[in-house]
RNA sequence: GGCGAUGUAGCUCAGAUGGUUAGAGCAUGCGGCUCAUAUCCGCAGUGUCCGGGGUUCAAUUCCCUGCAUCGCCA
């Protein structure tokens, strides 16, 4: 009997919409799911979302909503986002959720009761941003390195976690498990961050400054620290303590995370666990970062890439190959639709999809759709070794996916589909058709590529389950059977004679890059703005040095997409690159009057250095820039 | 400020206990085929392997140093 799988998902945080980060970590999880059904393994699934704290407040209190509208509100999105992403989980979580809280509460009991918390006043500098205390020397002028705000002192009493207590236990054992935490380079900076002294973790938060949270069981003053309250759903959701899918399940856990959640799981999280006498979860898996246009994926940069409207743009299953195809697991990738464009041109569409269309056209014009009677004999000889490719290609997927090297997988997969375009190149059918002599031989060919495309098919499942199950289909497969399995995949010549084709389909259209817009904001109606950011005093406003500015030359910047190198007049010259070449030819804007950022910071873009910014707002593909309504002296601040 | 990672073809990246012609995919050019979604197959390139110094018969690979980028920590 295969051993159980159970993989997670972070628990999203509800103070932002669902972004391409999510839906990367998600898929993800549902990729290694997958995969381990082609393995027979029994699966479960979980994700959901985290919704407690100081942050959902605010964000609730910026929408005008109470909190709980607003987490049923967010929360919801995160669900309704599933299906369209063919996500097939178990369970969804909610932290909100009555079960949830009383298993939170019953471990935070059992480390009282076992005395790991400790009472004891704190002084600090607090980030109401962060949701965090600071020390001096972390600020930057004073202030919140992410938020730029002056941190409140607080004084207050709360309770603290002994984890100090387990570092050197949670050392050896990540010494001793080299898998606990992957890939590697994740585990050298837990390690890294291990070799200084652990300091305890504060785990309370004081009602009288944060009610939207779980009570402390043994202090109603108390809401607990959404940490402690979060990293815990991945053992209530299976029913901890006593449920049967918690026995079954846990601790064979695989939980992916991205980066920046690394600390809370790589250190808080295992060490919850041995303090509450559970066992420790088998393994971390840590992923990088999407870029979009260069800068971070960030919920307060605002630059959010909706992964629906992608996903609608150019089908569900090319964007799932795109972001597991192009990630590496760890690394940081940069999304861009160009290159997803790209992809899909050059994988999809060329090598899988006219593959397919190409072996499937030839079964129906040589053999009327019919699966051909082959003769084992020729069929052997005619394989110029497709079988034993088709199984090594197999076992390199497995050893990729085993090891969440999603890219190498998808590799290894393409590697084959490479080599059945040969193999049809070589063996020539349309030749072996025009001689009634080569029939048996044209028999035994298209025999073994429709027995090529069967173990495609399964192996594209975890990743394109849609377009997997379209191929089952028109390869004539039996629906109801999971085709899929590696164990059937491993055996060539499965497929039964006689059975009668569906006709072709094209399973991946190619996109023109010409006809189509890239950065298309025709359905900027759906499109959903980024929410306000936090807000700024008169002080800090002012330190942005607003200018009227006379463009005075500008030029196309060669190899850029979309960036103009500037020269505005603002009494003196200033040299600005603006990513607006989109919208204006450098022609439509010479004398154009403009809004600069005269004091921002240069910045090297395309070699250029560029020492402002223009301010314009872009919807989509239309860009719109920031101008006077009457003329007036260059160089004026605007205020 | 401390620690660490990275820097290889136009782009994305692989790689070698130091040793003859440094690789793949995409993009580019040429040729072939016609079953196929103007797809597929073959061939062809191009690289001071970040700069400088050192060890060595020999370094892009090891060591030191500088620069750049990034991450973690303070």
């Amino acid at each position: 009997m295969p051993k159980p799988y159970y993989i997670t998902t972070p628990i999203y945080y509800v103070n932002a919409r669902p972004h391409l980060g999510h839906a990367y970590s998600t898929i993800a999880a549902d990729v290694a799911c997958r995969y381990n059904l082609m393995r027979d393994r029994e699966t479960f699934f979980l994700t959901g979302t985290d919704e407690h704290g100081d942050k959902i407040v605010r964000a609730a209190k910026n929408e005008n909503l109470s909190p709980r509208a607003y987490v049923d509100k967010i929360s919801g999105l995160f669900k309704d986002l599933c299906p369209e992403l063919r996500i097939r989980y178990n369970y969804f979580i909610r932290t909100t959720d009555p079960a949830h809280i009383a298993v939170v509460k019953n471990i935070l009991q059992k480390i009282y009761d076992s005395g790991e918390i400790y009472f004891s006043e704190y002084k600090g500098l607090y980030c109401f941003g962060c949701e965090r205390f600071y020390t001096e020397r972390e600020l930057v002028d004073g202030k919140c390195p992410d938020h730029k705000t002056e941190p409140e002192v607080i004084k207050e009493s709360n309770y603290f976690f002994k984890m100090s207590k387990y570092q050197d236990w949670l050392i050896d054992h990540i010494n001793n498990n080299p898998d606990f935490i992957y890939p590697e380079r994740y585990r050298n900076e837990v390690l890294s961050f291990l070799s200084e002294p652990l300091e305890d973790l504060c785990i309370s938060r004081p009602k009288t400054r944060l009610e939207w949270g779980i009570s402390l069981p043994f202090d109603d003053n108390y809401v607990t620290y959404v940490w402690f309250d979060a990293l815990i759903n991945y053992i209530s959701a299976v029913g901890y303590p006593d449920g049967e899918l918690f026995k079954k399940f846990w601790p064979h856990v695989n939980h992916i995370v991205a980066k920046d959640i690394l600390k809370p799981h790589g250190i808080y999280w295992p060490i919850m666990l041995k303090a509450a006498g559970i066992p420790v979860y088998k393994r971390l898996n840590v992923h990088g970062y999407w870029n979009v246009d260069q800068s971070k994926m960030s919920k307060s940069l605002g630059n959010v890439i909706e992964p629906l409207q992608i996903k609608n743009k150019y089908g569900l299953d090319a964007f799932r190959f795109f972001i597991m195809r192009d990630m590496v697991f760890g690394l940081d990738s940069s999304f861009s639709e160009e290159s997803m464009v790209q992809r899909i041109n050059s994988d999809l569409a060329n090598d899988l999809g006219n593959l397919f269309s190409r072996v499937l056209a030839m079964a129906h014009k040589y053999f009327s759709g019919e699966i051909p009677e082959v003769d084992p004999v020729l069929e052997q000889e005619l394989q110029l070794g497709l079988e034993s490719d088709a199984i090594k290609a197999i076992d390199k997927f497995e050893s990729a996916m085993e090891k969440f090297e999603f890219h190498k997988a998808l590799i290894a997969v393409w590697e084959f589909i490479s080599r059945m375009n040969k193999y049809v190149d070589v063996t020539a059918p349309w030749e072996l058709a025009k001689k009634k002599s080569s029939r048996k031989q044209l028999e035994a060919v298209i025999y073994n590529l429709l027995e090529g495309l069967r173990v495609i098919s399964g192996l594209v499942y975890p990743v394109m389950p849609d377009t997997s199950a379209n191929m089952q289909k028109h390869l004539g497969m039996n629906p109801d059977e999971s085709y899929y399995r590696l164990e059937i995949l491993k055996k060539w010549g499965t497929m039964k004679s006689g059975i009668k084709l569906p006709k072709s389909v094209t399973l991946f259209p190619r996109v023109d890059l010409k006809k189509n817009e890239l950065y298309s904001g025709e359905n900027s109606s759906e499109k959903i703005l980024p929410d306000l950011k936090p807000e700024i005093s008169m002080e800090e406003f002012n330190k942005v040095d607003l200018r009227i500015a006379t463009v005075v030359h500008a030029e196309v910047i060669p190899r850029a997409k979309k960036l103009l190198k500037i020269e505005v007049d603002l009494e003196k010259k200033l040299t600005i690159v603006a990513g607006i070449s989109e919208g204006y030819n450098p022609d439509d804007i010479i004398g154009k009057q403009v809004i600069v950022v005269a004091n921002l910071k240069p910045a090297k873009i395309m070699g250029i250095l560029s020492k402002g910014m223009l301010l314009a707002g872009f919807d989509g593909n239309i860009c719109a820039l920031g101008t006077v309504d009457k003329k007036i002296k260059p160089g004026t601040s605007l205020t």
